[in-house]
DNA sequence: TTGAAAGCGATACCAC
DNA sequence: GTGGTATCGCTTTCAA
């Protein structure tokens, strides 16, 4: 068994209440018995028992992290920063894979209920507002649709703009017929396709392009893996003769597909096909030509999110429930002026 | 204030421990209590505090993932392997990013055992034998040095044969000078290097080809981004006329360095220089050409590690205190015949 | 089949 | 300055 209070209690002749004061820099005891406490305490290797502390104080210093699935390089950045963050407070973080998967999700919230986390960082949620299972726990959502009414604080990046942005970016690159990719579950899981479709809608009209209802938006199932649907997509559509000169994709994987189909059809890039993507990951880095995408500032996103939460866990008032994060267009070689 | 089973227990008029036992499913009782008490649980909408529950009987469910940082591929997908099992099997996993920074792996170590994690998942360790924070606390650590004599736990990978087996594969391919190009770093954190030498050597040997101390073996400070330090170094020696017609990188981003490096000076990859790095990562997936791999099998260190940790936290033997995991080679352009 | 009571390890209030 | 004691919510032994 490991040391407790009381073995230091023992030792020192003093009461456990003595011991926990000290250790806890509380109370007022004089400089002698406070050398002594704490001598017992490093000598004998002390160790709080969290478990017990938590138990008594209604305070665990623990926070859940819940994510998709942290194998994805966006949402990995987020748990790393996010952790990192509430270590330097004193925090511990459970990490959460989702999978979308509702009953996942559900299971893991009611373990972290169980576990008394102190709040909750929510980057997978697709639960909302079907039940309040958390009780009290503090919510921040980043990316998604916040939980339920009790926690609307949201912390993301405004998809309109960045739609609106990437198609306007191919325009002054000299696209005149651009077309539009992107994922139906991207309207499950963040509402947010309105504004996709918007964003893009609306960069057409300000510079007067044509937009043709239903030939100029592209959604996907997501079912497979995107990059391929998103190859055959475009295959079918060079297969098709359906003429564009660009695309913007709202995620790099459909825009690696896409770009994978342009290559294997020998379509110069950029020369005749512009082609944008999204998130700045190494799908847009890595492949030869490098594809132009948005950088999201996950670093901005976990970090505003962090602050949110532990503020909301120290019962402090936030000024904003919903924030909004800057995004940045990093052009490469899909969209140089040809 | 949740509800606690004294309020269960004062609404159906029994004794608490009556309502612990039925809610464990442990104890005999009459059928009608125990629906009841089910039915007054659900209907309150009870759920354990596991700090209470934890306190009294020493098992907190949980265990902790050590890892570098978990925004890089190889220890993002097996935090997620074993989060999954572990949940799976009701316990909820810290993540702890280390940063390879030794103050803050023992800050995680303090954290975890104030926590009173079950056990520990070690990908990340670079304390080593120095102190044994973690007392009785079972470690199983995949890749990595082993934490103390008391956790010897490790699995890992075979570097010596992965290394014979990419070198023998690019002599195959036609290969007649290699060079290797590996990371200082790798010695300290995975006490590998000496098979990494020896593996390259043999391989070379065991063909009749000539090894030239020290013109055949590089290893890089790792101090910069890794890609970076080998696209220097594969330039230099492109202009220093060394000759070489094959590379050997103990890791993707070096190997992606040194295709930058190759292309940049218009060398033919295949033809001229052949090329391969390790882990299978997006870093040689992705490229053009894209690069020849070694596959670690990943799924396979996450669950085996999980269910040594797992079986080390029931307190069973293990059979094996080292146990290896396959590896393959992921065939890419960078080695095709030429 | 059920209840009473001790105890896990810490905190905090109140008394001296 | 320091000690005594109740308490957090749950499990578990023993007795009835």
């Amino acid at each position: 068994m490991a040391v407790s209070i009381y073995d230091i209690a023992k030792i020192a002749g003093v009461s456990a209440g003595t011991v926990s004061k000290i250790l806890n820099n509380k109370g007022k005891y004089s400089q002698e018995t406070i050398d002594n406490i704490k001598k017992i305490a490093e000598e004998q290797g002390y160790v709080v028992n969290q478990t017990a502390k938590s138990l008594r104080t209604a305070k665990t210093n623990t926070i859940g992290i819940l994510v998709p699935n942290v194998s994805n390089d966006f949402f990995s950045t987020i748990c790393m920063d996010v952790q990192d963050f509430f270590h330097e407070h004193g925090y511990t973080s459970y990490l959460c894979n989702t999978h979308d998967d509702l009953n996942l999700e559900k299971e893991y919230l009611h373990d972290l209920v169980q576990k008394k986390v102190d709040g909750v960082i929510n980057v997978a949620g697709i639960l909302s507002q079907q039940e309040n299972m958390l009780g009290n726990i503090p919510v921040v959502s980043i990316d998604r649709e916040p939980f339920d009414e009790q926690n609307p604080t949201l912390i993301t990046n405004d998809y309109y703009k960045i739609v609106y942005d990437v198609s306007e970016h191919l325009i002054k690159q000299g696209c005149k017929k651009i077309i539009l990719i992107t994922l139906e579950s991207f309207n499950v899981y963040r509402t947010s396709e309105n504004g996709i479709l918007t964003g893009f809608q609306d960069a057409l009209k300000a510079h007067d392009l044509p937009y043709f209802e239903p030939t100029s938006i592209f959604r996907l199932p997501g079912q497979d893996k995107s990059y391929i649907e998103s190859e055959i997509l475009i295959s079918e559509l060079i297969n098709n003769k359906l003429e564009f000169d660009g695309i913007v994709a709202t995620g790099d994987r459909l825009a690696l597909g896409a770009l994978t189909a342009l290559k294997r059809n020998n379509i110069d890039i950029p020369g005749k096909v512009k082609l944008a993507g999204m998130d700045n990951s190494l799908y847009s880095q890595l492949p030869t030509p490098s594809i132009t995408s948005v950088a999201r500032n996950t670093t901005q996103l976990a970090k505003i999110a962090s602050e949110c939460l532990l503020k909301l866990i120290n019962k402090e008032a936030l000024d904003d429930t919903k924030i909004i994060v800057e995004h940045n267009i990093i052009e490469r070689d899909t969209t140089r002026k040809s």
